[in-house]
DNA sequence: CCCGGAACCTGAAGGC
DNA sequence: TGCCTTCAGGTTCCGG
C-alpha cells in the first residue's frame, strides 16, 4: 500500500530518468484510469516537456510548462515500472518519453487514476501540510488537531491534517508516542501531540532509508522490494509480542479501518471514546 | 461544519 | 473440492 515513503521512492527512482523529457505517448490500455473527466483529456500532456518530478502527499506529479501537471495515484495496488515487468502484470498505462523511457502503470485492484491537470494550483492547496516539511510543527499539528474529536488515528488519515500518512505509517507512529488510536484528536496535550509529530517524522524518513515497505504489491519501479516492513513494530503483527513489552498486540477497527496496537503500551486514556 | 457510511475494485482467505 | 462471502484500504461522494 503505497504512502507518503513509498511514493517519495518512486519518485526519487524516476526523476533522473524523465527529467527534462517530452512526454511522445500516453496509452490507456484501461481507460477508466482516466477518471472522470475521460482518457481523451490525458492527450493534453502529450507533447509537453517534464520541468520537474515532484511528490505532494500521494500524489506523484509530472510537472510541466505553465504549472501544469500530470499526477498519477496509486491508491492501493498501483505501481511504477520502468520496464516490463516478468510476470503477472497488470498494465492500465503506458507513458512514453521522448529520451525512451516508458513508466508503466500497473494496478491489479484498479483503483489507481491518472490525470492532466492544467493548474496544479488547486490540487496542491487542499492537501494537508507535508510531514516531513519545515513549517509542519507540533505546534502547527495540535493547533489542528484541535479542531477535530474524531480518533486520532482517523485524523491522522485525513490528507486535509497531514498529507501522506496512511494505514500503516499511522500505526507505527501511534506506538511509538504510545497513543491509543481512538483517542478524540482534540483530547491531546502538547506534549503528547509533540511526542506524535515527532513519531511520524522518524517513522516516514526511516521508510524513505528502507526504500519504503513491500506488503501487498509495492515495489521500486525497478522491481526491487522496499524494506521498510522489517522495522514495522506493530503494523500487521496481531498476535506478536509487543517488541516493547511482549503484551500480545490487538487489532482493532477505527473507522473501518484495521488499527494495530499495544494495549499495554497505548491503553485508552480515561477519555477515549468506544474504547 | 461535522461525522459516519457506501462505493469503487480484485485477489486472498475463510466458512460451509 | 468448490462455491460463496468477507476482507483489505485510499479516496470521493452522499446523507443525516
Amino acid at each position: 500500500m503505497p504512502e507518503l515513503p513509498e511514493v517519495e521512492t518512486i519518485r526519487r527512482a524516476i526523476e533522473p530518468c524523465i527529467v527534462g523529457a517530452r512526454i511522445s505517448d500516453v496509452s490507456l490500455l484501461d481507460p477508466s484510469i482516466a477518471g472522470p473527466e475521460g482518457p481523451e483529456s490525458l492527450q493534453a500532456a502529450v507533447g509537453a516537456t517534464v520541468r520537474a518530478v515532484l511528490r505532494r502527499g500521494k500524489h506523484l506529479i509530472l510537472l510541466l510548462n505553465g504549472n501544469r501537471g500530470v499526477v498519477l495515484h496509486l491508491r492501493m495496488t498501483g505501481a511504477i515500472l520502468l520496464q516490463e515487468p516478468a510476470t503477472k502484470a497488470r498494465v492500465r498505462a503506458v507513458l512514453s518519453f521522448s529520451n525512451g523511457e516508458k513508466l508503466l502503470f500497473n494496478d491489479m485492484r484498479r483503483l489507481g487514476t491518472i490525470r492532466h491537470y492544467q493548474d496544479m494550483k488547486p490540487l496542491l492547496q487542499r492537501l494537508g501540510p507535508e510531514p516531513l516539511d519545515e513549517d509542519f510543527t507540533a505546534d502547527s499539528l495540535k493547533e489542528s488537531l484541535s479542531r477535530h474529536r474524531i480518533p486520532i488515528k482517523a485524523a491522522l488519515l485525513d490528507q486535509h491534517i497531514v498529507a501522506g500518512v496512511g494505514n500503516m505509517y499511522a500505526d507505527e507512529a501511534l506506538f511509538l508516542a504510545r497513543i491509543h488510536p481512538m483517542t478524540p484528536a482534540r483530547n491531546l496535550d502538547i506534549p503528547r501531540v509533540a511526542s506524535l509529530w515527532k513519531a511520524l517524522r522518524q517513522v516516514l524518513t526511516d521508510a524513505i532509508g528502507s526504500k519504503g515497505a513491500s506488503v501487498s504489491t509495492y515495489a521500486l519501479p525497478n522491481g526491487e522490494h522496499g524494506t521498510a516492513h522489517f522495522g514495522f513494530n506493530v503494523a500487521h503483527k496481531k498476535g506478536e509480542p509487543c517488541p516493547r513489552c511482549g503484551m500480545a498486540l490487538q487489532r482493532v477497527m477505527v473507522r473501518k479501518r484495521g488499527s494495530y496496537y499495544c494495549p499495554t503500551c497505548q491503553p485508552p486514556s480515561g477519555d477515549t471514546a468506544g474504547g
